[in-house]
RNA sequence: AGAGGGAUGGCGGAGUGGUCGAACGCGGCGGUCUUGAAAACCGUUGUACCGUAAGGUACCGGGGGUUCGAAUCCCUCUCCCUCUGCCA
């Protein structure tokens, strides 16, 4: 979340840049926060006041007794009853002052960079780079969802929705044979990517409490976004950003620890209440799917620096698929809840005819350290962190590329080079 | 899951009602000494909020209570350890 003190000495700023993020009501909740906080701070310098004056009648009746002057000090006792009534009603104002600023702070997105662009939808999305040539597909080329039935050498589907909506629900997929060596391919070639990049391995727990989902944002607004297990008050991770991210929470750092580098395969699961229809057939949206992402943790100046080293990385491997892809600045209507600058990734899926995203790389700047209280020491002084992650890759709609893009006349896939070492095989048929 | 024992600053570890933000040791940082290093010695060393500052306030796992006063007493929650049980 913002930072109050930034919020009082950039008043004017910060309301524009909830406007360009497409915040209702921008200026009247930033003014309304400032009462608050001026609110609280009378509260607390008056509390502050009296909690003074009654630590030293403290020491003043401890003093007395030690010299055994037990009437003054029963005299000095009865002194202590107004201020004690008067801090226990500015104790209940200063929380209530606290909560109700705390209140309006979580509902304010974070701020965007200067150089996110104007715009209300994805349609305002600026292209910065589209990369590799779309195939030319053989006829009577097929779309995923089709291919993924016949191939895969087993006896049924190499992904088969229907058995994991027998065993699950819609949207939870088996893969099988092939289907599944290739996924176990995809991620090995991800992490070890990232590996080379300098990236260090975690494997974090998939299941995470509420703290957790606060540090970074998923609560306590997007809540229905995730699965939660009632009976242990714990949600499955969206992404493995939560867990990661969330390693460092409550942590200071010293500069010797920068950047902190991460990276992190998990199983992410989305509940995605929203459109199911025609766009989101096979693997074009789950609710559980693999994904790889990488995580950085990084000094304020360093930041930018270190998201287009990620945007490097995420491309990088795109080319490796050889995949046609193109980047996307992203809009400031467009932009998640706690960033300050995203790049998205779209990756061609041929037989659709349309882009597919498959990475969103962040720069959160402090908003998520703030929540987080993640920083460190420099010169005497502690601050707060910068948090980025990206899709190193997300796994399903690089999947549906994959196959239709690469299908061949005769029906079978081609596997890239990079992936037959991980996978064992050249081709799906 | 049952029984018992714990949770104090970066770490170890004192502290069972008063001047305790907390002894002492280790570690860290700065300095003296040294050609340099080590050793020794001296100093320093938590976080947040309020305040221009001086300074004030809060925090000894979390929350609540008793008291003029709580790290210390009471209640409650969480977590950790040991033994028993169960288990990939």
């Amino acid at each position: 979340m913002l930072q109050t003190n930034f919020i009082r000495d950039n008043q004017e700023l910060t309301v524009a840049g909830l406007r360009k993020k497409h915040f209702r009501e921008a200026e009247s909740t930033v003014e309304l926060l400032l009462k608050l906080d001026r609110l609280r701070r009378e509260t607390q310098q008056e509390l502050d006041t009296v909690l003074a004056q009654s630590n030293a009648k403290a020491k003043e009746i401890g003093g007395l007794m030690k010299q055994g002057k037990k009437e003054e000090a029963e005299a000095a006792k009865a002194e202590t009853s107004a201020l004690k009534e008067r801090s226990k009603v500015l104790d209940e104002q200063l929380k209530q002052a606290e909560s109700a600023l705390f209140e309006e702070l979580v509902k304010l997105p974070n701020l965007p960079h200067e150089s996110v662009p104007e715009g209300r939808s994805a349609e305002d999305n600026v292209t910065v780079l589209e990369q590799g040539e779309k195939p030319e597909l053989p006829a009577g080329a097929k779309p995923h969802w089709e291919l993924i039935q016949s191939l895969g050498g087993t006896s049924g589907a190499m992904i088969d929705f229907e058995l994991g909506t027998k065993i699950t629900g819609a949207g939870f997929p088996v893969y099988k044979g092939k289907g599944a060596r290739l996924q176990r391919a995809m991620i090995s070639f991800f992490l070890d990517e990232a590996a080379r990049a300098g990236y260090v391995e975690v494997q974090p727990p998939i299941l995470v409490n509420a703290d957790s989902g606060f540090g970074t944002g998923q609560l306590p607004d997007k809540e229905g976004q995730m699965y939660y297990a009632t009976a242990d008050d714990l949600y499955l991770i969206p992404t493995a950003e939560v867990p990661i991210t969330n390693l460092y929470r409550d942590v200071i750092l010293t500069e010797n620890d920068l950047p902190v580098k991460h990276v992190g395969y998990t199983p992410c699961f989305r509940r995605e209440a929203g459109s199911w229809g025609a766009h989101v057939r096979g693997l074009n949206r789950l609710h559980q799917f693999d994904k790889v992402e990488i995580v950085q943790i990084c000094k304020p100046e360093a930041s930018y620096a270190a998201l287009d080293a990620m945007v490097e990385h995420v491309k990088s491997l795109l080319e490796k698929l050889e995949l046609p892809f193109r980047i996307l600045r992203l809009c400031g209507g467009d932009m998640g809840f706690t960033s300050a600058l995203t790049y998205d990734f779209e990756v061609w899926s041929g037989a659709q005819a349309r882009w597919l995203e498959c990475s969103s790389v962040s720069n959160f700047e402090s908003y998520q350290a703030n929540r987080l209280k993640l920083r460190y020491k420099t010169e005497g002084k502690t601050q707060l962190l910068h948090t980025l992650n990206g899709s190193a890759l997300a796994l399903p709609r690089i999947l549906a590329a994959l196959l239709e893009n690469n299908q061949q006349a005769d029906g079978s896939v081609r596997i890239p080079a990079v992936l037959v070492p991980y996978c064992g095989f050249e081709t799906i048929d």
